[in-house]
DNA sequence: AACCCACTACCTACTGGTAGGTAGGCACCC
DNA sequence: GGGTGCCTACCTACCAGTAGGTAGTGGGTT
């Protein structure tokens, strides 16, 4: 809500004509990508036409940027609290896949969106989506060394687990339309959700409890 | 070489021009996506006008449609190799996850690609890649299940782990330029992917033998 | 001759973006 | 109260550029 107070001084009324543009570009991009979206195809979804979109946001990219700003801080927000949660050891590791489960769960256009943001190597964005990413990824590893050498948790590299884990998780929500193939299922409604989170905290704790 | 005959006789001389396009057709694809990449694209990478490509493809939809056909068989094929191989319990599981690793590595173009479609949920694509794969993924999850019900692996839900798997090696393919962020450091030497392929080994076989 | 292959020239559809205009709301001031 | 002026939010019409695709030409080989 509050994220975006840079520009305007964006009263908390009903949901602007702003905010739904928004919205309704985070569906498109993450469904279609930047080049398969048509600043007519979000506006149609708005209910406008494109040069009144373009009033709001004087560019397809300052949308896309804003767009992923205004995710970016839900997320790292999101993630601040689990991170912050008192616990350690496992316990601490489980709240975190938990918590990621939780936030995907959410925001599944969210997940596809950095997927694409990630294989395209952040080509449609002004900022670098690792460097914002680093200083957590960087906490966890440390996280996990420093347990690992207290012997709470298993010795493994903490970076490339890192990299694994937020693989295996991400993946069942971007690839969300061929996981449906292969389970003969829908892989984002909330009992499969639970089972694969249940399923990946069950196996993660057998790789890494002692 | 002959998995497309299908449609020339493909006599098996240099390197043909339709092989050079659908060679940089796969580098376009992956790195930019379907949307992303021109005709002008992948012609000029070629050497030629886009009217010569479409005298060898008729459409974009037909390139890319060859395209991933000819990805497919390959990559059918070698993880049939991998499959067939004479072994059992937790060394055949080490088997095929090194072969998807030497193949990602090969061919990383292919599993950016590969990625996207799975995005987009097969939209370019005539076919449904989840039920070309299908076969193999049931297999796949009926070996887990035996092994796990003889006590031979650790007993966890056998697709669960294939998507847990599958998300985990091909993401640090795919998001390669988003990896590079991460570590400091080029994610496709080889060097580095060994180190990778090992560590995700380890971690499996912590998890999986009991 | 016939065929193959690549070319130039062209088409239509659509892209992101701009120009210019209009309807309505709100504050100010005579 | 009724103008006046300025604002936001939207519109239609248009721009240049580029997309995928087609038609027709012409040089090499065989």
């Amino acid at each position: 809500m509050a994220v975006l107070d840079r520009t305007e001084p964006d009263e908390g009324e009903t949901r602007s004509t702003r905010d739904l543009i928004l919205d309704e570009a985070v569906r498109c991009f993450a469904e279609r990508g930047y080049e398969g979206t048509s600043l007519n195809d979000i506006a149609a979804g708005v209910g406008i036409r494109r040069p009144s979109l373009l009033h709001h946001f004087s560019s397809k990219e300052t949308l896309y940027g804003e767009l992923f700003e205004r995710i970016l801080s839900d997320w790292l927000e999101r993630v601040n609290i689990a991170v912050a949660l008192d616990a350690t050891g496992w316990d601490k590791v489980e709240l975190v896949l938990r918590a990621g489960f939780a936030l995907f769960e959410d925001n599944p256009d969210y997940v596809r969106l950095m997927r694409r943001e990630a294989l395209d190597g952040g080509a449609h964005l002004g900022i670098d989506l690792a460097s914002v990413l680093r200083p957590l990824f960087d906490a966890a590893a440390d996280y996990l060394r420093a347990q690992m050498e207290a012997g709470v948790l298993r010795q493994l590299d903490p970076r490339h687990l890192l990299i694994t884990g937020y693989g295996a998780i991400l993946t069942y929500f971007s690839d969300a339309p061929f996981v449906n193939g292969l389970i003969d299922d829908e892989a984002l409604t909330p009992s499969n959700i639970k089972e694969h989170a249940d399923s990946v905290i069950m196996f993660f704790r057998s790789a890494l409890t002692p």
